[in-house]
DNA sequence: GCCGTTTTCGGCCCGACTGTTTTCAGTCG
């Protein structure tokens, strides 16, 4: 049966390629189709086995949808989306997403120069083809050539993972704040969704001052390769490896409508765009006014626009029109999680583990100046064999434990370890030196191409081991770097529910493991989840941020947080789990 | 293509920048 996953990314191709039927990526057929992909991915039902006349039901899917997705349902196939592959094959859609190529661009060089691919607009801009075309010049074959050569950094739809973005927005904010004339800077757009990948570095810089000084400065800057846009309001450059950064100037009166709008999504602005026109006003980067006397209704912060609206304030990692407009109205958004509610961490490397940096003191000295009143030391278990522990030294560091306590009166101290999971299930240790832990983070580590069943199975079989209470980065992945393990996700979480074993949200930004998106998998169900850092130095402590932020874009509400619960409540979790 | 207490047609989110024009189309976010 064909997954409603499938169907939207069938209706989303369907969308690209209508792009070059119409001519336009505006046009209302691509938006319906657009929108149609949307509806279908976060409807919670299959919509297989539906009829037509039940699919039409959903909003955003009319006769049109229901038809083409039963036709997909009946035949595993789209006659209209075979015959738009037909028409526009992929070396030709290629050509499309090349920065500053767009449909009618590569159309016209389709009709008067028979460009079919890269390849031959490549050939095309060598003959300097393109600058006696009707709408074309010089100016713009240079550009194209430009654009081509940076092709093989990545097209239009290139994604930086988010650990490399945050690095160069960081700079260019820490750069930025540092000008003369400049309030504030502060990173917007996807990055500030913390989505895992990221295309552009969005930035606003608030000034009074105007923005002369500021789009200079920021085009000339050393780390700068390519200045793609300049402008009194908006300015774009490329940056190192091929990242682009916009930066937008703003004044402080505009910073609330601003910061809306260049965080995004698109979707999710459409939606509000959408509420306010209902109400006769109209929203842009500049404020809420009103459409026929131009008054400005609300601007300066983001919470008086969304209130103008008759909204609660949307958290940034929400905003993709996947259901938070709709619980926003609801008044049913949920509880989400701040790292000030962290009151332990759960996964904490020492140098015991070969990969760990700093001592046992300078780790727990730093868990007390975070404010966190538990904290679990988990080295890794001796199946690592290259970072593990041997069993005496892990008798020596509890031990060590034990005479440190002193030390911590208001820190609550569980001797743990990372345990790892062998391809069949089975972890370190026999059970007797295992029930000695005070707490067990159980973790894959090798064999990542296992097929899926046998992965699925092998951390089911973990998961009801006594001595695990949480699963370490569930799938191993590193973001845009290597894949992770396949997973059957719902009978994990439903295995986590069965068993009681929690599910860690690692907060390191390569991994964000689970990922948000299994997160809101378990939205509604029973998961116990853990946001820990997976320290392996003393300042990694403060990567608890990401983890919570990736927390918030997976819907966990705060209070499936373990490590939000207070001592007590906690020690007793980590007990009944231990006892089973 | 979708939608409807302005309903079955006529609307559909909004603006910046570039290059080509001489008032605007195309692209992008």
């Amino acid at each position: 049966m064909i997954t409603n996953a499938e169907i939207a990314s069938i209706l989303s191709e369907l969308a690209r390629l209508t792009v070059l039927e119409d001519g336009s990526p505006q046009s209302f057929r691509v938006r319906a189709y657009e929108k149609a992909a949307r509806a279908v991915e976060i409807h919670d039902e299959p919509l297989a086995p539906l009829t037509a006349a039940q699919i039409t039901k959903v909003p955003g899917l009319g006769a049109s949808s229901a038809k083409k997705i039963r036709e997909l349902a009946d035949t595993g196939r789209l006659a209209k989306l075979d015959s738009l592959r037909e028409t526009f094959p992929p070396a030709f859609v290629e050509v499309t997403r090349i920065p500053g190529v767009g449909p009618k661009t590569a159309l016209m060089l389709r009709e008067s120069l028979g460009i079919e691919s890269v390849d031959d607009l490549k050939r095309a801009v060598g003959d300097q083809a393109l600058r006696d075309l009707p709408g074309l010049g010089a100016k713009t074959e240079e550009n194209i050539a430009r654009s081509i050569e940076r092709l093989g950094i990545g097209g239009k739809d290139r994604r930086t993972p988010i650990v490399d973005a945050m690095r160069i927005a960081q700079d260019m904010v820490a750069a930025l704040e540092a000008m003369p004339g400049v309030d504030r800077a502060v990173p917007m757009g996807s990055l500030r969704r913390f989505r895992e990948t990221i295309g552009d570095v969005d930035i606003i810089a608030v000034s009074e001052g105007g923005s002369g000084a500021i789009m200079e400065w920021f085009t000339t800057m050393s780390t700068v390769t390519d200045v793609v846009g300049f402008g009194a309001k908006k300015s774009s450059v490329i940056v190192g490896a091929g990242i682009q950064v916009d930066l937008r100037v703003m004044t402080a009166a505009q910073f609330g409508s601003a910061s809306m709008y260049f965080t995004g999504s698109k979707a999710h602005n459409i939606r509000l765009r959408q509420l306010a026109m209902d109400r006769g006003w109209i929203l842009n980067e500049y404020g809420l006014s009103d459409s026929a006397s131009g008054d400005l209704i609300a601007s300066e912060t983001e919470e008086d626009v969304y209130a103008a609206l008759g909204l609660p304030w949307i958290p940034p990692e929400l905003r993709e029109d996947t259901g938070e407009v709709e619980a926003a109205i609801a008044g049913s958004l949920p509880d989400l999680v701040d790292v000030g509610h962290l009151h332990g961490d759960l996964h904490v490397h020492t140098d015991l583990s070969g990969d760990g940096r700093d001592s046992i003191e300078a780790m727990l000295d730093a868990v007390v100046a975070r404010g966190l009143t538990y904290v679990a030391i988990t080295d890794h278990a001796e199946d690592l064999v290259i970072n593990g522990a041997s069993r005496d030294e892990m008798l020596a560091q509890r031990a060590h434990i034990d005479e440190l306590c002193v030390r911590y009166p208001d820190l609550t101290v569980l001797h743990g370890a990372e345990l790892n999971i062998g391809p069949e299930g089975s972890i370190d240790y026999d059970r007797d030196f295992l029930a000695g832990f005070d707490f067990g983070v159980a973790s894959v580590h090798s064999q990542f191409d296992l097929p899926a069943d046998v992965q699925t199975q092998r951390v089911i079989t973990a998961m009801n081991n006594p001595a695990v209470n949480v699963i370490g980065h569930l799938t191993g992945r590193m973001i845009g770097r290597r894949p992770g393990i396949e997973l059957d996700v719902d009978a994990v979480l439903a295995a986590a529910v069965e068993t009681g074993c929690g599910i860690e949200i690692n907060s390191h930004l390569q991994r964000l493991d689970a990922s948000a998106d299994v997160l809101r998998r378990a939205v509604g169900s029973d998961v116990v989840f853990v946001i820990s850092t997976d320290a392996h130095d003393t300042r990694e402590l403060a990567n608890s941020m990401w983890g919570v932020r990736n927390a918030r874009r997976g819907w966990v509400r705060r209070d499936r947080v373990a490590n939000t619960w207070e001592t007590a409540e906690f020690l007793a979790w980590v007990a009944s789990k231990r006892g089973r």
